[in-house]
RNA sequence: GCAUCUUUAGCUCAGCUGGUAGAGCAACUGACUCUUAAUCAGUGGGUCCGGGGUUCGAGUCCCCGAAGAUGUACCA
């Protein structure tokens, strides 16, 4: 960026300040207190002698002549600070005069009330700990009935991203936004390792993709001089480590699909999978179900939430339905026995673009897709998908032409993926393979052979039940946000050419 | 990807049927020893998103492009 009027002027202040022979940035910083303690007690802080050095960001100054008054903030609060020169001296208070709202200071001294009855720190000495040259933009706040009015608000959604640390300094709601993400997260860590379950990482950069049905991202090992691909899931590593003997693992980590963005889909993202012997699809239910609340209630102390438009009650009982029975209600049409041609028709006659090489399984998942989902406002299990469309799940005991598989979705999206997985080599194998010549036909989504997983499936694998949460789409429900660049600290932009 | 809207000072915004760019806050100078959106007086500050075109004249009209938002299609 630039240089403009402001960050010159600034410089010419750090020249002064350098010419009294004070350091601008100094290494030694001496906190006593963080503000938030000195907010609590206040009348047996002020009653008392008790000296303190609080450190932070200067955010507002309020001048007059010989006094000054700013607010001092660090993580724990903000405080209003109480500078004359008749408690400073005239060397100190010059200092003072050169410092700016945006700057890092420590002020040391003793807690009062002024006049106007504000808790204040009377400030004894000044020190300068990170001078600031670039103007903070402008935002100003009052107080209001203990509420906070805000003027001239940092608002511009587009800088709000590509500048994420203004976003955080300035509006302080946004802040709270990751706060309780990343509790929700490491509250997701703890329920998982409470029932056993213990955390692992696998390769982000892998020979093979698989495990989900998306485009990957290619790189390059310049030493192995071979190309590797972003992971698009971590299932196919959580098995093979089923295998190797762990009953209970789980991940938390980011995914990379190369497809678009838009309101609900950022290039990296951040799943939960999890895998657990001798679970199937109802164990896998019952953990989504258990999880969520508890995040939901305990997390962030309620089960009502407003999202997408939509009011979600995550309390009660989650409804579990079968998605041929869900089809039938909607269309009428009964999606086990009726033909390929007469789905095809129905697609094209309400206009669904059918993709290359769809068979009968991924029509019953349009029609869905079309008809249903959107349709299902509250948290609901919906098992019974085309066996087809699910090459990594078991069939459903008793119907060949399902998997034992649900999704579950809420305000019309989906917000996790389980099977009862998939543990019979030879299946496993005919599976990809079918899934290799859809690719062949040209779907770039389909999975790829992947021989050291089938290999690990032929030393034996327990039977399972694995399930994926899209924690991004989580913490947006949780948090009542219908942007996921609301909820990522730092979504991908296009580069910014101005 | 397609459609619609938006882009003007550091921030938030105004700018009419085309006439040569404004406000508030921020900044700077001065006054001010209990202010708190401090106040008062004064001053400076612009690639009007970028590039073309029409016109005597374009922030404004037309075309191309960029970024963002929203809707829509596909993937979590």
């Amino acid at each position: 960026m630039a240089e403009n009027q402001f960050t010159k002027l600034r410089k010419e202040k750090l020249a002064k300040i350098r010419a009294m022979g004070i350091d601008p940035y100094p290494v030694e910083s001496a906190r006593s207190h963080k503000i938030g303690e000195v907010l609590c007690d206040k009348e047996s802080r002020v009653a008392g002698t008790e000296r303190v050095i609080l450190a932070g960001r200067l955010v507002a100054m309020r001048r007059q002549g010989k006094l000054g008054f700013g607010n001092l903030e660090d993580d724990s609060g903000k405080i209003q600070l109480y500078v004359s020169q008749n408690e400073l001296g005239e060397d100190n208070y010059s200092l003072f005069k050169l410092c700016d709202a945006g700057d890092f200071v420590q002020a040391e001294g003793n807690l009062f009330f002024t006049q106007a009855g504000e808790y204040s720190l009377k400030c004894e000495r000044i020190t300068l700990l990170g001078k600031n040259i670039r103007p903070l933009p402008a935002v100003k706040e009052k107080i209001v009935d203990g509420k906070s009015i805000r003027y001239d608000e940092f608002a511009d959604i587009e800088l709000r991203y590509r500048k994420r640390y203004l976003d955080l300094l300035l509006n302080p709601e946004h802040r709270k936004v990751f706060e309780l993400r990343s509790r929700i997260v490491s509250a997701a860590r703890r329920y998982m390792d409470s029932r056993g379950y213990i955390e692992v990482e696998t390769p982000i950069l892998q020979p093979l993709y698989g495990g989900a049905n998306a485009r990957p991202f290619i790189t390059h090992h310049n030493t192995l001089d071979t190309y590797l691909y972003l992971r698009i899931a971590v299932e196919l590593y959580l098995k093979r480590l089923i295998v190797g003997g762990f009953e209970r693992v789980y991940e938390i980590g980011k995914n990379f699909r190369n497809e678009g963005m838009d309101r609900t889909h950022n290039p990296e993202f951040t799943m939960m999978e999890s895998y657990e012997a001798y679970s199937d699809l109802n164990g896998m239910m019952d953990l989504v179900e258990g999880l969520i609340k508890h995040l939901a209630l305990d997390i962030v102390g309620k089960d009502t939430f407003v999202y997408q438009g939509h009011t979600v009650h995550l309390g009660g009982s989650w409804r579990r339905a079968s998605m041929p029975e869900l089809v039938k209600d909607a269309t009428g049409l009964d999606v086990l026995t009726e033909s390929e041609e007469t789905l095809v028709a129905f697609c094209n006659k309400h206009e669904l673009e059918i993709p290359q090489g769809s068979a009968k399984g991924k029509l019953i998942a349009l029609i869905y897709e079309h008809f249903v989902e959107e349709k299902l406002i509250e948290p609901t299990f919906v098992c019974d998908f085309p066996k087809e469309i699910s090459p990594l799940a078991k069939a459903k005991p008793g119907n060949p032409l399902l998997a034992d598989r649900f999704e579950l979705i809420i305000a019309g999206g989906e917000f996790a993926n389980a099977f009862s997985e998939l543990n019979d080599p030879l299946d496993q194998r005919e599976r990809l393979e079918a899934q290799a010549k859809l690719r062949a036909m040209g779907d770039d989504e389909a999975n790829v052979v992947d021989e050291d997983f089938l290999e690990a499936l032929e030393y034996g694998m327990p039977p399972m039940g694995g399930q994926g949460i899209g924690i991004d789409r989580l913490v947006m429900l949780l948090t009542e946000n219908d942007s996921i660049k609301e909820v990522i600290l730092f979504p991908q932009m296009k580069p910014d050419h101005n």
